[in-house]
DNA sequence: CGCGACGTTGATTTGCCTCAACGATTGTGG
DNA sequence: CCACAATCGTTGAGGCAAATCAACGTCGCG
């Protein structure tokens, strides 16, 4: 819980009354690896903050394939954002990687938040602007790189996954097959 | 600048301080078609909203090719939020496609406004959640989608494109060249 | 009028996928 | 602790989606 504290507390620093709210409208949870948080079908009611660990989020497509949108590791947020809001079914699976530990806010919780105490507010825009702006990034570097330029950037974006992600996922995340991939860095390597 | 007091009012009603705040922020300017209010190497300093015309923000990749990654017309925001909040230097221009009337805010008065009137940071988060929630699913439907269902969901979302913004615009947004985009439409018509 | 953007078509090439196979590693249950 | 299954990473052959390049008619605009 502390984690959270202290990374809200780098944003925006927090009196005790801030620090207290947060404490009464999170809750702690374990979960094991393969375990799911939320699974296609359902709707997406709370805002997970990790705390130790991993998870991908993913789409099923019609052909049953499985399309990587984000990974989240310690001090990352993770949520289908569209179905928290609109509280429609989400299309979206949300799995852990490893055993981790998370800390959970119900929509309702959430909402008491931003009323009782602007500040999150206005910490929450900043994420959510943050998340914006690399969710623009991407559908600009899909339109307009090959797999291996998105590759090279995954890697020099996000080297502390190297080895705690395997390449089957990285491969979904950037949108090729695995074989594929596979190519990519044998090419590389030269 | 009262469809833009109409627009907040719309998602969480102002009082007359914050409409009136709202009018001293925003200043009116009409630009021409192929004018820009972005280029490339500038940082961007202000928030646009557009009250009439259309505009389009696009990449200019190492091939000298551009990359559409939005469009935006009547009641739609416009900027490149990443170098807005960075002040780093963009690498993205905006230019009008029509003749267009524009409503622009400067990041200092904006902050201004979230600090005065705390509702602005609510409606601006909800702005910017709507925003990822969409560019969520452009990522999604770039790693997932064939160019021709690219193409047919975009039609369906965005309608009122329809004779207003060229196929080759459209192809450059959906991320394919003109000559395919040419070929997918012979081949739905059927 | 003439020029430049647009939309289209065809021929060719290429980036990436599909399918199949294999060894290496990991994990799991008996 | 071993045996077996499952997942992973890799390689190769073949196929398909989309890019490239070139050409041409149309249209709006200066």
């Amino acid at each position: 819980m502390e984690s959270l504290i202290s990374y809200f507390n780098n944003l925006l620093s927090l009196d005790d009354d801030e620090k207290e709210a947060v404490r009464k409208s999170f809750s702690e949870k374990r979960v094991r690896r393969r375990q799911f948080i939320l699974q296609e079908g359902n709707i997406c009611k709370v805002n997970t903050f990790v705390v130790e660990g991993c998870f991908r989020m993913y789409m099923i497509d019609d052909n049953a394939k499985e399309h990587n949108l984000q990974f989240a590791i310690e001090n990352w947020w993770i949520g289908d954002i569209g179905s928290f809001y609109s509280e429609e079914p989400s299309r979206l699976n949300i799995e852990a990687i490893e055993n981790s530990i998370i800390l959970q806010i119900k929509k309702e919780d959430q909402l008491r938040l931003f009323i009782d105490y602007p500040k999150f507010n206005r910490i929450f825009r900043v994420f959510t602007e943050n998340a914006l702006i690399s969710y623009q990034r991407r559908v600009l570097q899909n339109i307009s790189s090959t797999a291996e330029e998105r590759y090279v950037d995954f890697m020099k974006r996000y080297p502390f996954f190297f080895n705690r992600i395997s390449n089957v996922q990285i491969a979904s995340f950037i949108g090729v097959t695995p074989e594929f991939l596979s190519k990519i860095r044998k090419n590389i390597s030269k």
